[in-house]
DNA sequence: AAATTATTGGTCAGAATTGACTATTCAAGA
DNA sequence: TCTTGAATAGTCAATTCTGACCAATAATTT
């Protein structure tokens, strides 16, 4: 459903064809979104049935023509429905590598501990990437600065069950 | 794969039938993981036809019968190589309900706040039934405790979103 | 003890998702 | 200018996931 709302969202501030969407998602919003291009042409054709987003057909230069997604008046209101609805409530994420840690104990802990310093290190890139996005005007940013919140109270609780294992 | 691991790592401390498995999942690691009666019956089957569980029927008492999982020796091996891999490595969560506030200054703040402030309400509700989650001995208490760590911080910055909206 | 409801245990058709592939254009170097 | 590689734009078969349903037993009510 945040993906509807998303592709609504975007599609709102301009017509985009499906590589663009893909590409602004893959940009700005990788750190807390992951769309497959096959998965947002997939959402946009359902926009499309329910009316939502009408296409167009568009020729740049001679390239290939082009499938350009607009957002339709309902494709509106159906946005501002998402959002608010969106705003009002929370959605639980899932901790994939949560699950790791889960059988922590079935492991001796010397071979556990410079595991669990890759997985360190490798929160540590990804924080830095994070830090690398480029910045964007608007509430954006906000989605930005949060991934870095995140990930620093992620490694610094990860500190803590390695010291707890020392 | 992450769920793989899950499995692997719950019948290798005793065997189980997919209806219980699902049962101890959703008590004890619904605030990590999401996986559905259908979707562990899906996954238990691949499991064994890779070979990594095997099946048996069981009848207790004159109740129908049940297809009870075993984990295999080639099981175990599995079990060790994912386990030591999902430790060192970083999985990227998703947050579905970022999306929203990517959009936050399409609407205006007197009506934005209200709504977080509803959000704010359902993540403190997450947080108390978090914290009732039956103890469990050994490493899954982790789980169980990194999830109210990361509540804890999530409800701060929510609060610190609001409160530049004001 | 009959009727109703909850729990157990599971199946399956359909929806969602993805990886792998195609094909065109553009850029840059040999 | 020819070739190689990257970027653009998208399709599709196969996989993965889920909601909705089924059916039996046990518990509870009347």
């Amino acid at each position: 459903m945040e993906r509807e709302l998303l592709l609504l969202g975007l599609l709102r501030r301009q017509k985009m064809h499906g590589y663009e969407l893909h590409e602004f998602i893959e940009q700005y919003m990788r750190t807390c979104i992951d769309l497959k291009k096959s998965t947002a042409y997939y959402l946009l054709d359902k926009l499309a049935q329910k009316g939502y987003v009408s296409q167009s057909v568009e020729q740049s230069g001679n390239r290939p023509p082009r499938h350009v997604y607009h957002i339709t008046p309902t494709g509106e209101e159906r946005f501002q429905e998402l959002l608010r609805q969106n705003l009002a409530s929370h959605i639980p994420v899932k901790f994939g590598d949560l699950v790791g840690l889960a059988f922590l104990d079935d492991i001796p802990a010397e071979e556990a501990i410079p595991l669990l310093q890759k997985r360190r290190e490798a929160m540590a890139r990804s924080l830095e990437t994070a830090v690398t996005v480029p910045p964007h005007p608007g509430s954006l940013q906000l989605v930005i600065q949060h991934q870095t919140v995140h990930l620093e109270t992620e490694i610094a609780w990860l500190d803590s069950v390695i010291n707890s294992l020392e």
